[in-house]
DNA sequence: TGCCACTGTCGAAGCGCTTCGATACAGCCA
DNA sequence: TGGCTGTATCGAAGCGCTTCGACAGTGGCA
């Protein structure tokens, strides 16, 4: 394996000039970089990565901390990832997987061990442990979520509550004035992750603004679950036409429900589901949708962890506006 | 930041002491040992990473490369994923995340580079572009997958020909003879990705060994795209009595189309499906499955990388055998 | 008592890189 | 011609660790 000295010879020149080459940090000549690129290029050089990080205390990594939880939805999260491992790539950075049950631990072996420059932590909850390890940490980090005590610390997250709010004001346009929200499976709310709790939020706050009458149920993925849901929010809401779905899973087995009920979507029942838009255009009917832009926030989490590992200003609190694509799920409800 | 030489005077001890002390590599007097954990611990002392990379030339990092394609099933892939970090944490090394699109280039950036010690590359094809590199790499690597000319590299995956012929196998045994495959989208078999066509492969042998009739088709993940899948098969196969899925996403699709035409599970149609134990039993009619086993594959190839690191020998290819679950979709064909 | 083997420890070299300060040289102006 | 500025390059130190060879001390055996 060839050493910096190798190509340092190789072209005639000292180490320290083919590192100037390679770093910009110096001006070099024309010449001697055309000498240096070549026996680069001849003898296969690839600088050590330890000896780098070593030298500069730049490890040009930054660690992804992925919940691997079996309530959450995959896809979504692989994107998450996606958008990570693109930008980092992008501002010339690995990616070191973390996985959220080695916990604060983790973080501060892979921190303190300087592994990594900077960490991305997703799937942060309300009142969550990692939290105080990362505000020791020196280095630079960035949430994906909303934490209650996140303090000065970077967070990125689609703005949930407006999310709730838009499918609702969607559903009111059209004239409905009872709509149910199915929601995540208890144990997403009992692990007080913020973004069900925020996604009900701006739900219940539009639809008082609008006057509409609302009803609230969790969800388990299962088509027992599913129809307990939606048993439960009829016998609320008798003269419901309307229902918000933010539980990607359940999506799929609630149209199959409501049409074995004989309820037809959306003549009988409008439905707006926070899904991804392949899923919703890959439905039975299509549905009228919210996405996630989860390769979106994963690539500005990296963009703004980047920032303060340069030493500019991070944000600390950004979110993402939604977006709501209308498909063939929602639309003004039948005259009674 | 601490560093082994403040652990060193902070103990009495010489650095290299220390550093014996912590790889185990000579014997430490118990006096000595505990003054050095002491140290350690007050201190919060924590290798540099880098340095001991450069120092060992050993990074106690696997890197894996992960295919992020949409045609692929995500929550199995995670699943990978998930059995490849485990497996690593328990062989004290971190995962360093690649993906597809980096290619070649992204394996010979990592391994030249020294960044990771091993590599584990998952979604290999038939003719693959990344093997050549691997070959030429002195890093131990596994592929998960089975490619044509992996030669002596090391490949772990599910048997695919003995899952196809099982699944018959369970079909025959009931007395079903006209049996129908719904298979992968186009895409995954133009690809030439081994595990699509190894299935096919054993479907048919056990087809022909049981004197059954057979249809295949590949089918997208749209309804529209499994009713074009049903219809087929069922032109070619008029007397139909039984579908193998292989392809996780077209299951729950697959079942709503067959109930919209009339057509009961079991008792018109039985059903084998290629899924995860949690799939199948969600589904409106619990199917009888045949399950990858992905976890499990992925902490195999992470033992058997460690073990080439460590000098000994690792076989060339592991083929875990499948294992099928009866539920409630497969039953013997009603008498006509 | 002398020798040997073994255990526990130390010091120093070296891994491959970055970076600081020094230096050589060319070109310019006075 | 002398002095100055700026550009291109070099040499050496040092990043924090591992590992090799050396060596002091202890105990057993002849």
């Amino acid at each position: 394996m060839a050493t910096i000295a190798d190509v340092a010879r190789h072209a005639g020149v000292a180490p320290s000039t083919v590192s100037y080459a390679l770093s910009g940090k110096r001006p070099i000549s024309e010449s001697a970089r055309r000498r240096i690129d070549d026996s680069i290029r001849t003898l296969g050089y690839r600088p050590h990565a330890g000896a780098r990080a070593l030298a500069s205390s730049k490890s040009n990594v930054v660690a992804l901390m992925l919940p691997l939880r079996d309530d959450m939805h995959v896809p979504t999260l692989l994107q998450f990832a996606t958008g990570v491992v693109t930008a980092a790539r992008g501002h010339d950075h690995d990616v070191l997987l973390l996985t959220h049950d080695e916990g604060g631990d983790g973080i501060s072996r892979v921190a303190t061990g300087s592994m990594a420059d900077a960490l991305v932590v997703m799937d942060v909850e309300r009142e969550d442990a990692r939290i105080p390890v990362l505000r020791t940490l020196d280095r630079p980090c960035v949430l994906i979520g909303v934490a209650g005590d996140a303090g000065e610390l970077t967070s990125v997250d689609l703005d949930f509550v407006a999310a709730g709010e838009l499918a609702v004001d969607h559903l009111a346009e059209l004239g409905h004035r009872h709509v149910g929200l199915v929601g995540q499976p208890p144990s997403v709310y009992s692990r007080r992750t913020g973004f069900a709790d925020r996604f009900i939020e701006g739900f219940t706050a539009a639809s008082q603004r609008h006057g509409a009458r609302v009803a609230v149920r969790p969800c388990e993925f299962t088509y027992a679950g599913v129809a307990t849901a939606v048993e439960a929010l009829l016998a609320e809401l008798p003269e419901l036409t309307a229902l918000v779905v933010h539980n990607e899973h359940a999506a799929p087995m609630l149209l199959e429900t409501l049409s074995s009920m004989g309820r037809k979507v959306p003549d009988d029942i409008s439905i707006v589901s926070m899904c991804t838009d392949d899923v919703a255009e890959r439905m039975r009917v299509p549905l009228t949708s919210i996405a996630i832009p989860a390769a979106e926030i994963g690539s500005r989490a990296v963009d703004m962890v980047m920032n303060k590992l340069h030493g500019r200003e991070a944000p600390g609190l950004t979110l993402l506006p939604p977006r709501l694509a209308r498909r063939d799920s929602t639309a003004a409800p039948t005259g009674r």
